[in-house]
DNA sequence: ATGCCAGGCACAGCCTGA
């Protein structure tokens, strides 16, 4: 295994946060960085300036909403897959999937689903069951594998500043949190909370109620590894600093560091 | 119970996000 950072991003629109990310990309230098919710087509995606940074792009945008991105710095992401098996008929560009610094790397964001009840939830749970069946083979591999990305869940009331004013939200939901549970219990480690067992720790901060300056967050950017990653997981963070900037996203990069020998 | 802030787009008020 190769000493890598990988990261996964919410940049809430690649165009308009476009100088803050390559600030971001120059200052942390992830070898990896998966990105969501773009709000572009792949025809505006800023492939040139990211190149010149030195970033080989992935990428399956859409008009106005969600779009992912694989990045990797020095290298070209090779792509694998985009889309879900099992979700052929959606038009949402939620999952992209590319072999990069000797990594299986899956790029995924998750749907929201509010308001539930309804469609939009309903929506979710079928996306959700579709990440878990296709899951269950890239646990199987032998081959490094992480799931990153905007997973729309909050695991556990310790994943938020307070829950009460949450519990309707779908991000709480029983439901989207068992099916959380058992993606883990497939036999993937939560890179944050695997390091970090005891401590709070928020990537995302919404706009209102001055949300970020109380440091009122949620939870709901992660990094899973496989079996035969996660013996080499050696650091994870979060870059709030990104969250601090001018016109910064709601969300803040997170990341892990990998080891170039096993360590557990 | 709702709006709070923000991006994107039929560029003016919507829709969506979380």
């Amino acid at each position: 295994m190769k000493a890598l950072k990988i990261a996964t991003f919410n940049i809430n629109g690649i165009r308009s946060r476009l100088p803050g990310l390559l600030a971001w990309l120059e200052r942390e230098r992830p070898d990896i960085a998966c990105l969501q919710e773009l709000k572009a087509p792949d025809t505006a995606f800023p492939r040139d300036a990211l190149e010149a940074a030195g970033y080989g792009c992935l990428y399956q945008g859409q008009t106005s909403w969600n779009g992912v991105a694989i990045l990797a710095r020095d290298s070209q992401p090779v792509e694998v897959r985009r889309g879900l098996p099992g979700m052929e008929e959606d038009t949402q560009s939620r999952y992209l999937e590319a072999a990069v610094h000797g990594v299986l790397v899956g790029c995924l964001y998750l749907p929201n689903g509010n308001p539930q009840p309804g469609p939009k939830f309903d929506y979710k749970l079928r996306w959700f069951e579709c990440l878990i069946e296709h899951a269950r083979g890239l646990r199987e591999s032998d081959h490094p594998v992480v799931l990153a990305g905007d997973y729309n869940v909050v695991p556990t009331d310790e994943d938020i500043y307070d829950p009460k004013s949450w519990r309707k939200d779908a991000l709480l939901q029983p439901e989207s949190r068992d099916r959380y549970q058992r993606l883990l219990s497939q036999g993937w480690t939560d890179s944050l909370r695997a390091l970090y067992p005891d401590e709070r720790v928020y990537t995302f901060w919404d706009y209102f109620r001055n949300h970020w300056q109380r440091n009122a967050g949620l939870r709901i950017d992660h990094l899973l590894l496989n079996p035969a990653l996660a013996p080499y997981l050696k650091d994870a963070g979060v870059d709030a600093w990104v969250r601090n900037e001018e016109h910064a996203s709601d969300h803040a990069p997170v990341w892990i560091e990998l080891a170039t020998r096993k360590r557990r």
